[in-house]
DNA sequence: GAAATATTTTACCGAAGGGTTGAACATTGC
DNA sequence: GCAATGTTCAACCCTTCGGTAAAATATTTC
């Protein structure tokens, strides 16, 4: 279910709108009207990008009279975070390994870090 | 530019076969056909992803004779994960904040990270 | 209860995604 | 040069995506 859910995540990521729906949630919760405001964009539209982020496990709705108050939940988050993490450490040191036994980088000349 | 491409990368690891690929390739470089081998897909699909990957930075292909060699490139991967990591913290670090000053955890006793 | 407000749902549309097949293009090997 | 091999390209199919507009569904307010 964890590895299922990062097809989600990062789909969800791949949107700027809805990215910026995110970095605005940041800023703390808000209402789906207030939320479609700074956007060009319909209100339904914006709906559908939170529905996207709520099944992503990334927002989740709460209704509160007729208004629905979004919030962001980080633990989502930390799954995609965590599976980056760990997959660039494990490719950057197996091309640590294979630049030490050729002796030479291939194409990379500032690759100190 | 940065930012433009995050929606690439994210694009590119939303799709399993095209994480699968990425995990193949950690392994060491391998050729178009190498890769598509344990995946029950075309070559020409397997090529199709890989342009996904390369175009998001994510892999390169290089012409060695009439094959092509694949391989992975953390440095884009790093970008997602810097975006990532940033936002986790600061999310986690405002719901704390908030958190803190209503006095209670909405629905979450274990959150003592 | 009727009107106004906030949001979702329901078509619908055009573009992009992910897949296939078959032709095209290089390169290798005889 | 010709056949085999490795990969991409082109055309096509179907589904999903991101968007709209309009109707439907609460909820508040008067």
């Amino acid at each position: 279910m964890v590895e299922n859910n990062l097809n989600g995540v990062f789909h969800a990521l791949a949107d700027p709108t809805r990215r910026a729906i995110l970095d605005r949630l940041a800023q703390g919760e808000a209402t789906v009207g207030a939320l479609s405001r700074p956007f060009p964009l319909s209100l339904a539209a914006i709906s559908k990008h939170l529905g996207v982020l709520e099944r992503a496990g990334l927002v989740t709705r709460e209704a509160r009279g007729r208004e629905r108050v979004c919030r962001i939940d980080p633990a989502a988050l930390a799954d995609a975070r965590a599976w980056l993490e760990f997959h660039e450490r494990f490719w950057t040191d197996r091309l640590d390994a294979l630049e030490a036994l050729v002796g030479t980088a291939p194409d990379s000349p500032d690759e100190s870090r």
